[in-house]
DNA sequence: TTAAGTTTCTATACATGTAAGAAAACTAGC
DNA sequence: GCTAGTTTTCTTACATGTATAGAAACTTAA
């Protein structure tokens, strides 16, 4: 929760004054997400409650992916803490680092309509990725390795999320047999053996956490090869 | 270009005769995606383009998601090419089914609004995911574990043409520093003496494409431990 | 005090996806 | 032919994000 970054840069000195503020914006707009969820997220809405118009919410946010981006931020900031015993083992360390990050994230309700930001977010992770950098030289990778296998880490976690979470979104609103199921039944054994094998018991395989499990073997297989 | 699973279950009975088929409305999305780009597809212009109104277009797909769906499935059975020879070491099988699928979906523009599916996609692809799965069995790992593995292969390979192809467009749109340009400035290198290390050579960096890499490290990972 | 400049806010308008319900076009039974 | 039932299509309407244009409220210079 500390200073943001505020593009609209603090001149008090000429113009209207602001009847409103981006950190009132922020705060209003986590009670209603946190309250009714991000599908009451509106700029109408969002706008009223400040008591304002919503083209007036324009001047203090580019548009609404940013302010999830904030929002994002903040909840971040919130729920991020750094642990008080850190593993001292470095490979311990990545792991222990990514699965924090991974968790907070999974735990955002609305994580996904901005997860897929080009880059891990708010000062409160950076934290986080320093170790996960540092872990990762410690165990004898140039500092170059280190930052492509943290972005593959990276990539990994945020699919997971992604793909894990609107896959549950999915299911919720929706009765019909998943795109999964009609494709699943009727797979030729001939062709597709592997696969007609585990027909049956894909869905509740696919439905297992193996965030943990892939997260570990992606930092061996990196640590495995210096280059 | 199969005969693709019709919901509308072609009883050719009693009812009203239908004017526009899910195959033509399909066929019509295709073009105007590929002829201008997936921010021209809109209802309505594809509505008018079948010579209809928006609202019978839902009658053959449910909404806008589906359709963008069924297409990125066509396009799937369009570009995914089961190659002539394939590798013969089951490791190097898993390494070329998965840089298949993500070559292809790497180059499908409008990729990023489907592909958080909950799972792979249309039968074109499955071939693909028997070769990732029966290619890990042959490593040694049970069937279980290799479901598990390859779904940790696609959480990965998805994340990363999401993030991707979002941070491209992102870029594109936008000429104002990014996100990541302006948490990176001024990092403390007491605190993050990793990041700060290489705070200018982050961009260039994360730039670079380092699907094979991450991927080979995570298969290597998955298969040194068979569970 | 007035004029110019700067910033913030408001009003209006548009394009979009799609919900709700009425209407149309057919078949089957009488 | 006529009625009921079924399926598809059309009309209308709404909520949403946000572009555009300009009004409003302030500071500074004259």
């Amino acid at each position: 929760m500390g200073a943001m970054p505020q593009p609209p840069a603090p001149r008090k000195t000429t113009g209207r004054p602001a009847r409103i503020s981006r950190t009132e914006i922020l705060r209003t707009a986590l009670r209603i997400v946190t309250d009714e969820g991000v599908a009451r997220l509106t700029m109408r809405r969002l706008a009223s409650e400040v008591g304002s118009t919503p083209m007036a919410l324009y001047h203090h946010v580019r548009d609404k992916e940013e302010l999830l981006l904030l929002l994002l931020d903040d909840y971040a900031a919130q729920h991020l803490h750094r642990p008080s015993t850190a593993p001292t083992e470095p490979r311990e360390r990545v792991i222990a680092a990514a699965t924090a990050i991974h968790e907070v994230l999974a735990d955002c309700p609305w994580v996904v309509e901005v997860l897929t930001a080009d880059d891990l977010m708010s000062k409160s992770a950076l934290w986080f990725v320093e170790q996960i950098v540092d872990g990762l030289t410690a165990c004898g990778l140039t500092l170059e390795s280190a930052v492509h296998g943290y972005r593959a880490i990276w990539y990994y976690t945020a699919g997971e999320i992604v793909i894990r979470t609107t896959a549950a979104h999915r299911r919720a609103a929706d009765d019909r047999p998943t795109y999964r199921e009609r494709v699943f039944t009727d797979l030729d054994p001939d062709e597709l053996p592997r696969l007609a094998e585990v027909s049956d018991r894909w869905a509740p395989l696919t439905a297992q956490d193996i965030y943990v499990h892939g997260l570990t073997a992606l930092v061996n297989g990196l640590l495995a090869r210096p280059d």
